[in-house]
DNA sequence: CTACATGCAAAGGATTTGCACTCGC
DNA sequence: GCGAGTGCAAATCCTTTGCATGTAG
């Protein structure tokens, strides 16, 4: 029973993000920009995390193909995916290499969607899981440690059968 | 009962780590030159993950103060850091600032000295914990998923209570 | 009209690589 | 003596910042 990438609650979650990522810019007083737009409907459409200049490569990948009007520069991808970080709508993944990889986040503490990550060491692919036992385990953990803990990151390394 | 960075096994664990780096790395067919040696003594001594930055900032501080003849160049520290971490002698720590840290890694699949990392996100402070229950869901989660896992890292974000 | 948002280019940092020299074996 | 190991400096790559311009509200 190999861990699945996406639930079935992940629809409707996914669809719901980009209007809460939205709202949320909006109450928090920042204007609706091209590129920012573009990179909230892009990082809704994606299931697992990517690198900023993989984002900005997808982004311009658009543009050369003359979907978008505009490129966009790697600096808003980089100011825009700040934003939304710092409003909790992305989660920053690490996975081993040193570069950082975003993702939507769950809203919240809520369960829904939370997961973590397998990183095969061969090809680089990511695969994301969920496993309560782990969640459990980890706030247990969270009540016994001395310290007000925020949030978690579970990694797994290891060697995936043949993706990419 | 908050974690204990060091427990009672520590001291016997650590005392063989660098004899044991050596061995293997003599096994490995690596000579021993003067800047790794002084990287394997200082990883020895140090508890918890660091920056290859630090490392080579704390390397030269003791050639500053004459207590080794040479500099050690950043590159040798960035290179032995690779050899020992190929090895498995050491182990790559992210814990999401984007600068990998590295600290003395348990032999094998050893729980020996097996521990993970709290990271204020107010002061950057890293606090290594170890946790049963965590260890044996992560143990049943890797026979779940259909991948074959070689290692594992957790991280917990929040705030210390005012350490640093 | 006033600021925030953006694209571009330069700057910053961490990490890697090229190269000549040293020294373990 | 040969070649791995090393220090230094240049090169890379990811990320941040400065600045002039665009544009949402």
């Amino acid at each position: 029973m190999p861990p699945q990438a996406g639930s079935d609650s992940t629809a409707r979650t996914q669809q719901a993000w980009s209007e809460r990522a939205r709202a949320e810019l909006q109450r928090a007083g920042h204007r609706r920009g091209g590129a920012r737009e573009l990179l909230i409907d892009l990082l809704e459409q994606e299931r697992c995390a990517l690198t900023v200049q993989e984002l900005g490569r997808r982004l311009n990948g658009r543009y050369e193909q003359g979907v978008t009007s505009r490129p966009v520069g790697i600096a808003s991808v980089y100011r825009g995916i700040e934003v939304l970080a710092d409003l909790g709508l992305v989660a920053r993944v690490e996975v081993g290499d040193g570069i950082s990889r975003y993702e939507r986040a769950a809203p919240e503490q809520s369960e829904a969607h939370h997961h973590h990550h397998f990183v095969c060491d061969t090809c680089g692919c990511l695969v994301p899981f969920d496993d309560t036992a782990l969640e459990q385990a980890i706030v247990a953990l969270e009540h016994r440690v001395g310290f007000a803990v925020s949030g978690h990151e579970v990694v797994l390394h290891g060697a995936c059968s043949g993706c990419c």
